[in-house]
DNA sequence: TCCTATTATATCGTGCACGATTAAATCGTG
DNA sequence: CACGATTTAATCGTGCACGATATAATAGGA
């Protein structure tokens, strides 16, 4: 595009960096979108799922430990998870103020019509498996090194 | 709760590219979001303003193009932007569909006290300037490819 | 025990993301 | 020239991101 030359020529690679970031985020979301619709979920909403296809009874803590949000962010999300009935949410007996995330029959049902979505991906980026992992470690390496600051 | 919980330890398949990306891209966030405040800017606005410091007077759809943004996000932010002073929106008189985005004399003054921010951004991700320019390469061809879908 | 600090979740306000829709200007073709 | 198609912004509703703050439960120490 014409805008590889405009930047490279101001020299400013960084900013770039942070541009190309930004709008594969979007690109993903977009690709995503028309998958995801066909389930009823969200971009987001998948992710929390996806963890709790992986392993059931995680307490709001343990998701946002793990997708770096916050009962802020993640409290009205489960909301609305429980509401269209995939999940639900109970105060830990044990310590009342944790709330434990649990996944409903329909919630644990719909683990399989997700199944498809991982292997669309691969095929529309077209990466040798290798390859993708080593990009994938470079994109974690750089995010640590911008958390550290 | 810090980093090394929050990152090396993210417990989101590995396999999934589109979980560094969305990650990556919130740490960008969270890297400027301190820098940017002594700015008055959120990210997204940084952006925008960024693009016009490289080359004033840019169509909304210019904008969009580059950010891979639409009018239904473009037009409230442009409109606070303008609210605090540092842009003007006008019709083209040639096209009046368009809406032309220039600088005011305050948004071309913050140029320079967002300067350093490039540079904040190349010491803490410590990456020669090939290494960077590969990697952004590499994630406009991801792009280029899942947008084609 | 009581008191204070910490932890976990929830709430609120502002701003961004985006599908769907609307409205107006311009273009293209007959 | 006329008129339907296309282009460009704006608007609306829903959901996510996140700083600030609130509330309740628990932990730890004097």
């Amino acid at each position: 595009m014409k805008e590889d030359t405009k930047t490279a020529k101001l020299g400013l690679p960084d900013d770039f960096i942070c541009f190309a970031t930004y709008s594969l985020s979007h690109a993903f979301n977009h690709f995503y979108r028309p998958l995801l619709q066909k389930l009823g979920l969200t971009y987001p909403q998948y992710l929390v799922m996806v963890l709790l296809w992986r392993g059931d009874d995680l307490k709001v803590k343990d998701i946002g430990s793990k997708l770096n949000l916050e009962s802020n962010t993640l409290t009205p999300m489960l909301k609305r998870l429980e509401t269209i009935g995939l999940i639900e949410r109970a105060r830990d007996a044990q310590d009342e103020r944790s709330v434990r995330v649990t996944l409903t029959k329909e919630g644990k049902q719909l683990k399989e019509a997700a199944q498809t979505i991982p292997n669309c991906l691969t095929e529309a980026i077209g990466l040798e498996r290798e390859e993708m992992m080593k990009l994938i470690k470079t994109l974690k390496t750089l995010q640590s090194k911008l958390l550290k600051m």
